[in-house]
DNA sequence: AGTACCACCTGACGGC
DNA sequence: TGCCGTCAGGTGGTAC
């Protein structure tokens, strides 16, 4: 599940409930999520400040280390204080006996400490981030690329937050057949995709903050194979992309 | 540089 | 009811 604007809304999510708690303990429920260093080291610190790059997510404890977390496929936060959550993964406990649950069904996500953002970010060789990024940038990043545009928009040393639903949306709302080369977009292309992608990231934590659903006018509701596309009235066709079950408009999608 | 395929996991859903 | 295939919004490795 969790693109940029999921992880965004868990990084308030943690924020809410887990910064300036004292934490008393953490327990690993399934070593499949655990990085290679000791978690139980936060015991007796606090977390005080949370921070997001892509789809990774930054909690710096008091130690001067940083708890860092990517979700997977199905990775969830869960605050909770009398049942722990089904798929509990690792459970962080508070001093005033609530507990903060990394939930993971498939258990692709990691949980793991480094020394800081911008470190694992250098190790792991991750693009900038989407909402921090400018236009010349973008272009540099994308102009010269012989691949398909939309494998490059889910690459993550490209691009870090932009995963298979969000390349999707974005495309469609640049109107751009996610099969073309990079490098094959004009600038006009180019402009209305850097805005299409900001764009729709911003909308989606937008209208998942209000907890509501996606608007009739993204793609997402109409996923379907023969759908009708709502902006034009053709229709979505799914296909495969960078290995990925791809949907678009076939008429307005260029 | 780009792509295809496999692996890592668990569960939901449709067909028979 | 149950078994089987298919699919799922991610990523890393390998091989071509």
């Amino acid at each position: 599940m969790p693109e940029l604007p999921e992880v965004e809304l868990y990084a308030r999510y943690f924020a809410r409930h887990a910064l300036g708690q004292t934490i008393v303990g953490v327990r690993l429920l399934d070593a499949r999520v655990a990085g290679t260093r000791k978690l139980g080291s936060l015991r007796g610190s606090q977390f005080h400040r949370v921070s997001r790059h892509g789809k990774h997510l930054f909690a710096q404890s008091g130690g001067g280390i940083w708890l860092h977390i990517h979700f997977g496929m199905t990775g969830d936060l869960e605050y909770y204080r009398d049942d722990p959550p089904r798929f509990a993964r690792i459970i962080f406990d508070f001093a005033d006996g609530a507990h903060l649950a990394y939930v993971d069904m498939r258990l692709f996500g990691v949980v793991d400490l480094t020394p800081s953002p911008e470190s694992y970010i250098r190790e792991h060789r991750l693009g900038p981030d989407p909402l921090q990024l400018r236009l010349p940038e973008f272009r540099r990043l994308i102009e010269r690329r012989r691949g398909r545009i939309k494998a490059l928009l889910m690459s993550q040393d490209v691009i870090a937050g932009v995963g298979n639903l969000y390349a999707d949306e974005a495309l469609y709302r640049a109107s751009v057949d996610p099969r073309r080369a990079a490098n094959s977009l004009g600038d006009d292309d180019v402009k209305r995709l850097f805005a299409a992608i900001r764009g729709v990231l911003r909308e989606a934590i937008e209208f998942k903050s209000r907890g509501r659903d996606y608007p009739v006018r993204f793609l997402v509701p109409h996923r379907l194979e023969g759908e009708r596309c709502p902006r034009c009235g053709g229709t979505v066709r799914r296909t495969i992309v960078g290995g990925r079950t791809t949907y678009f408009c076939r008429t307005h999608q260029r």
